[in-house]
DNA sequence: TTCGCAATTGCGAAAGTCCTAAAATAAGGT
DNA sequence: ACCTTATTTTAGGACTTTCGCAATTGCGAA
C-alpha cells in the first residue's frame, strides 16, 4: 500500500499548506493555548480561524479540549513542529531563491488585483 | 517578515501535497533519473507527470537537466527528503489514526463514485 | 527534410480551497 | 429566562488545482 501511504502524507502536507495554519502551529509550539489568545496574537477573524482549526483537527494534527466556555488547542505530535523546523532551515539555505519566489508570488498577486480592477 | 516566511513554507508544502509528487520525489531519492524511467516506474501518464514536474520546478524543488532527447530530474536539496522521512515516522507513530484517515478517504471516494454513478 | 520518440504545453471540465458574512451552538452570569 | 461572550457552522462566490486529451516542441536517426 505504498500509494495509500503517499495519499496520507499528501493530506498532511495539504493541511500544512497555508500560512495561517502554519502560524497557528507555531503559536502552539509552547503548548496548549485557548482560541481567544491565538486569535488575538495572530489577529485572525474568529470564523476564519475556526475553519483552519477544523482542517487541522480533521487531520488529527491538533487536539481540542473544552474547558468552560473556552476551547484549548495543542499540537498532538511535536514531529509536526520538526517538519516546520526543517522547512525553516530549507528557507535559510535557499534564501536567495526563496526571496525571488516570494517576490514572484507578490508580483502575481498585484497583477491579479490589477486585472480584476481593470476588468470591473 | 515572519508572515512572508510562512507564505514561503506554505507554498513548499503545497508542492508536496500530492501523492504523485511525493512518489516522484521518493523515486528520485537515489539521485538523478530521466523522465522516462520515472514514468515507467510509477506508471504515470506522460502529460500528467510533466505537469507535476512543472509544479516541483516552479518551487525549485527539483532540477532539470537536458541531455540529448532525454530530460533528467533530481532533488535539489536532500532537506526535502528529510521532510518526507519525518512524515514517514509520523505515519508510523500514528498508524492507527492514519489508517482510519485513509479508510475515511477511501469511503468518501467510493461514496463520490457511487453518487456520480447514480446521478448519471 | 521527414519520421518518430521524448517531453511539454494549452484547454475545458470537475473538484477542491479559501474568504467573508450571517446564523447557530454552547456556557456563564444576571 | 435572557443576555453576552466564545466558538463553530453554513452558505456564497472567487480562485486554484488536477486530470485527460489534443496539439506542439526538441532532438536524433534515416
Amino acid at each position: 500500500m505504498p500509494d495509500a501511504l503517499r495519499k496520507f502524507k499528501a493530506t498532511i502536507f495539504q493541511a500544512l499548506a497555508h500560512p495561517t495554519r502554519i502560524a497557528i502551529l507555531e503559536t502552539l509550539r509552547g503548548g496548549e493555548l485557548p482560541v481567544s489568545i491565538i486569535i488575538e496574537r495572530l489577529m485572525l477573524e474568529p470564523a476564519n480561524a475556526s475553519q483552519h482549526f477544523a482542517v487541522l483537527r480533521a487531520k488529527h494534527i491538533v487536539t481540542r479540549r473544552k474547558a468552560g466556555s473556552q476551547v484549548y488547542y495543542s499540537v498532538r505530535d511535536p514531529l509536526i513542529l520538526e517538519v516546520l523546523d526543517i522547512m525553516r532551515r530549507y528557507f535559510q539555505v535557499h534564501l536567495e531563491e526563496s526571496l525571488s519566489l516570494l517576490k514572484e508570488a507578490e508580483r502575481e498577486e498585484t497583477e491579479r488585483i490589477l486585472m480584476t480592477t481593470v476588468c470591473t
